[in-house]
DNA sequence: ACTGTTTTTGCAGGTTTATGCATGTTTTTC
DNA sequence: GAAAAACATGCATAAACCTGCAAAAACAGT
């Protein structure tokens, strides 16, 4: 095989997977590893790739291009709390978590909103208190330094005594079987504890948390309300949810 | 897997959860957990993540968001914060206000503190948490955006359920005839309850603000223990306060 | 077609990297 | 305060790497 021909091989194997292993093409091609090592060293030169130790990445997989910008999944959270801001309407209360999702509805409010804002997570209240108009209530209580919110006995018992028209949270892994989870057992009881104390329940996530599941259930997929995802409505990857009678935006 | 398609897998990872553990990792990627606190290792040096004892935490919400520099004389601020944590031993419970010079306080505590601390500050929280090893309680309530304390009925009745052995408050002017004063109705509502509450009330100002009145009392002279400034204790301006029966520092 | 030149390839060797394992220590947790 | 988990460290090994070199292949020009 002629040198172009397994660049050009290299190069779609690589646009393929994003991924080549040395050992792989060196199989394949029939030809020695070195080859190989230089066909993948110049193709790096040239910018066609990036060589790493063992193989090749795509350049579109590596830092630079995707990570740098994307890595929080800024676009998406932006998307989804565009979606969660809209639902909230003048004089409303509303219940918050913590998480960047949230702080990214807090930035996405409009302007003149009137509203009031009830929530444990310290960046979350900083995000609030940027904002004109809406009224901004902490939930005190012992702050989890992992989590950034409030958690405890007291947080619990404050948030017992407040009746809210939206709850709305972040949420890290939900399927249909166990509903809501999560990985933190404080952080856990306050999104119970937010959960029964609000009239609907609006879980925000980006859609590749969907369909996965945590050590700790917060509650059941029957008590979500509204799902948001970055996604549209429609995609299937939601309609199992929708079926099971949750409102899907 | 190659080493650098791991790397871009646990970056996602915690990026999405915003934790991982490097139990679950080894067991996803199959490699042995030495392999997997090495990679933590390495993002950690690069920055990338936080590595912590059992797993790694995203840098998202842990950056340190506070101007440092521009905060007016922030020299003088760091003296009177390093007075300050001298005072504070391990086990006491420590009420404190809000303010920039509150804020240098708890960057000034000393590594191995082991106190609780209790504030309605919202920046005096973030602060708080950047520490390893003290408890952080946050006061519950109205949140004012002007002091960014929380503030109200809520906040002040949390605060008479507290018996606290030391109160510090940053404190916007003094004289002997008035006490300390200030200028936010609400604010001085929360800070009056705070001196009631705790044991030992300390003050921390300026020097420049000796000597000079607000409009709203906060509370007397003689419910003074402790006040703290930038200058030395033999200082002639602090003389009359000394002689009024108050520990000057 | 022949010869000189260039390119490509494989190989020998010595080096570096990645990984797992064994050891002993620290940290966490109950 | 003792057991379990996580950690650091050093070592061994295999895989991947680089370098230089020589054989093979491709090329070009009279």
């Amino acid at each position: 095989m002629l040198k172009r021909e397994r660049h050009a091989y290299i190069l779609h194997q690589i646009n393929l997977r994003n991924k080549v292993l040395s050992a792989d093409l060196s199989l394949d091609i029939n030809v020695s590893d070195d080859t190989i090592r230089r066909d993948l060293h110049e193709l790096a030169e040239a910018g066609k790739l990036i060589k790493v130790h063992g193989g090749a990445l795509s350049t579109a997989f590596h830092s630079g291009h995707l990570a740098k910008r994307d890595v929080y999944s800024y676009t998406q959270k932006r998307m989804i709390a565009q979606k969660a801001a809209s639902l909230i309407r003048d004089g409303m209360f509303v219940l918050t978590g913590g998480g960047t999702t949230i702080i990214e509805m807090a930035r996405a409010l409009p302007q003149h909103l009137h509203a009031t804002f009830i929530t444990g997570s310290i960046p979350v209240i900083f995000e609030y208190m940027n904002h004109p108009t809406i009224e901004v209530i902490a939930i005190g209580g012992k702050v989890s330094k992992n989590s950034k919110i409030t958690v405890g006995l007291e947080a619990i018992s404050r948030i017992r005594g407040i009746r809210a028209d939206l709850c709305f949270l972040g949420i890290n892994a939900i399927n249909l079987e166990n509903g809501v989870s999560d990985n933190d057992w404080d952080v856990v009881q306050i999104k119970k504890a937010m959960v029964e104390s609000s009239q609907k329940l609006v879980c925000l996530t980006i859609a590749e948390k969907i369909n996965s599941q945590q050590p700790i259930q917060v509650c059941e997929h029957a008590d979500i309300d509204i799902l948001i995802t970055e996604r549209s409505p429609d995609d299937p990857l939601l309609k199992p949810y929708k079926e099971a009678g949750i409102q899907v935006l």
